[in-house]
DNA sequence: TTATGTGCAAATCATTTGCAAGATC
DNA sequence: GATCTTGCAAATGATTTGCACATAA
């Protein structure tokens, strides 16, 4: 990945903020410094910032939104991969609900918890080829 | 809220999934089976039933997607009501990896913990104002 | 018989892409 | 000079909305 001023900017932009902009936030304030950059610019140099872990996407799966029946609390994993998500049927920690009641000010009223990482048909056809990774 | 033919259909159709289908995918599977429902009839239903409980919509915040500068890793607070995403510094539990790779297959690289609820802000306007919920 | 829900098409919002020109190595 | 990056505008994908008609209470 070559240098670039915008890049750059982006980065900087986002780093001095402690809340969690969103794409369309950061092109505005840019705008101020930089009259010509773009918000293709600011998208673009996002997901490659994101792509290599300078920054972080918070989303819960890319694309469309999914959807559950709602049955018994449980949490997910999704493949980074492939986006497909899998019920984990484990215990729902409710303590960790208290544990973080006391960091923050607001009422709590429950969790999502989602793991990341590779599926088993993924891992078995990373092994063959090497993907450039479109998702994040 | 009325009873309808429709929303019926949509809830059963999800119902019968146990994976976590997309409002599309959902519209697909419907049309074969009456083929008039309409996308828009789809997207007002799943919105409906999410807001009053009975289905669950994945995501992290609605809305464009929010991102946040590398640091060290933690967890996150999300008003329901106004959609903030808040830092919660609390100790990062790595164990829960663990605990989770019992029940899937896949190779787990880490997870994202999200705690709902109403921020400060909202709950003292709550008080004031009953809003109906746009968000979900 | 009023309020609510539907289908359709158009509108909106978030994000990506094609392309010619500019910057970097 | 070859490759990467940009700005712009147009394209795409997901979701919502306006409106006239249909349905439920």
């Amino acid at each position: 990945m070559n240098y670039s001023r915008q890049r750059e900017e982006v980065l900087e932009q986002l780093s001095c903020h402690i809340d969690h902009p969103t794409a369309d936030v950061i092109y505005s304030e840019l705008r101020e410094k930089d009259p010509t950059i773009s918000l293709a610019t600011v998208y673009r140099n996002l997901k490659l910032l994101a792509q290599n872990g300078s920054i972080r996407r918070l989303t819960f799966v890319s694309g469309a939104d999914h959807f559950e029946h709602k049955l018994n609390p449980h949490y997910h994993f999704v493949c980074d991969f492939c986006g497909k998500v899998i019920d984990v049927p484990m215990q729902v920690a409710e303590t960790l609900d208290e544990a973080a009641s006391q960091y923050i000010s607001g009422k709590i009223t429950g969790h999502d918890l989602v793991f990341h990482g590779i599926c088993d048909e993924c891992k078995a056809a990373e092994k063959l080829s090497v993907r450039d990774d479109d998702r994040l």
